[in-house]
Formats: structure tokens, C-alpha cells, sequence
DNA sequence: ATCCATGTATCGGGCTTCCGATATTGGTTA
DNA sequence: TAACCAATATCGGAAGCCCGATACATGGAT
């Protein structure tokens, strides 16, 4: 990992929230997970690992909306829909962050 | 630009809110802006321009913080501690998108 | 000077997002 | 079986983010 402490995140002024359920979706696409492997995960990628208040109902909503599908085991992964979703929204953020090349040049290695 | 319509994105299930200042800051960083120029160049990259209720409380927000100033024509730039912000910012960023150019090769054209 | 268009600013509120606290479940061990 | 622990689930509420409506300021044209 690159980073070896996350300190210097503490009072970041932009808090970035809203991208929960974008990159469940994302990290689904790559691999089937469970909630508590979930967790780790975006821990790894903020710094702070989201409480079980946070996942569960992301990963409950995304179910309901039929992007998501759990076996016994409640691993989840991508349904078709869900493949399409991400679709949608990769798109969305590229639109958005159309110069992401250009922000990490400008972004300082620490 | 890449896309010609942003309708695709109408009933996208992430909305991306919640980058609002961080976007003001980068998009400060390559450019003195006005309030109008921002809101339409937000506009560009997310396909909706921002209302005049969230653009200046945006920046009135950023510039009680110290990160933006503003010139008598009334456009902004990023003062030193919002450079700073800028680069703290960036870094996580890409922490929390560390995979950025997975995604993108994930991401079908349109 | 007056009018008008455009940009700027503020306020209140609605919706989303997330979290803490608190069950509940399921598997493992004794 | 009983006890235990981690993972899962749910609920209420706090905070964040953004918008619509409205009002004010500024500059240019008539």
C-alpha cells in the first residue's frame, strides 16, 4: 500500500461522502465479498473502516434494487443489472473527473 | 467533449454528490473563475448545472475557510492553505480510487 | 437616469448519506 | 447442548449536501 498512515486525511476539508455504494459496486465487479470483507477493503481505500450501520444497509439497498445477489454463504457479487449499473456510473464518473490525469500529476506523493 | 447528451445518466443509481468544493478547489487550481464560469463548467463535466443556491454557498463556505479568494471582479482563486487543502485532498482521492485506471478500462465508451 | 439582463447572495428545507447503539443470526468450541 | 464470538441486520437520528425561491448588486443599452 502506498500510504503507510491515513493521518493526514483527518481534516481534509473535502469529505468526499457519496460514493458508498459506487464502489461497492466497483470492488463487487472485481471479486465477490462478504459485508466484512467489504469493510476491509474500504478501509484500506479511506482510512476508516465504515460501521456495520453504514454496510449493511448500502449493501441491503443495493439488493432491494436488484444490483446485487448473495448466495448462503452472503457473499455478494454484480447481478446483470448491476453490471449495467456500474456501467452507468463509471461513465458518470469519467465525465465528472474527465482530467483525472492531469489531478494525479498535481497530486504530491507523500 | 466525449459525450454529446448526458441523458444516459438521468437514472444513474450514484449520484456523486458530495464533490462539490473538492471539484471548485481542483477546477480553481488550473483557472481564476467566477461563480458563473464554475457553474458551467460543472455543468460540462456532470451534465446539470449547478443552481445558484449551491454554487456560492459553495464558495462562500470556501472562502470563510481561507482555501479561495476573490479579486473586485469577483473571481476566485485558490489562496496558499487552499493549495494545500487541494494536495491533502488529491492524495486522498486517490487513495480512496487507487484503481482509477482499472476502472476506466472497465468503463465502455459511448 | 431608467430599465433590463445577468451575475451574485442568502435563507429554509428536503433528501441523502452515514453512524452509534442495539438486536439477531450462525458457526465454532468446549 | 451450552457458551461464545464474529458477522449480519435494523432502527433512529445527526450531519452533510444540494436545491428552489427570493432578493440584491452590477453593468450596459436605450
Amino acid at each position: 500500500m502506498r500510504h503507510g498512515t491515513w493521518d493526514y486525511m483527518k481534516d481534509s476539508h473535502c469529505e468526499m461522502k457519496g460514493f458508498l455504494s459506487f464502489l461497492i459496486l466497483w470492488m463487487l465487479s472485481k471479486e465477490k465479498m462478504s459485508g466484512a470483507e467489504l469493510a476491509m477493503e474500504l478501509q484500506k481505500r479511506k482510512g476508516s473502516k465504515p460501521s456495520p450501520g453504514t454496510i449493511y444497509p448500502a449493501l441491503k439497498e443495493l439488493k432491494d434494487k436488484g444490483l446485487i445477489e448473495c448466495d448462503k454463504k452472503k457473499r455478494y457479487s454484480l447481478s446483470k443489472r448491476g453490471k449495467k449499473e456500474l456501467d452507468v456510473s463509471l461513465n458518470a464518473f469519467f465525465g465528472i473527473f474527465s482530467d483525472v490525469d492531469e489531478m494525479r500529476s498535481c497530486c504530491s506523493p507523500r
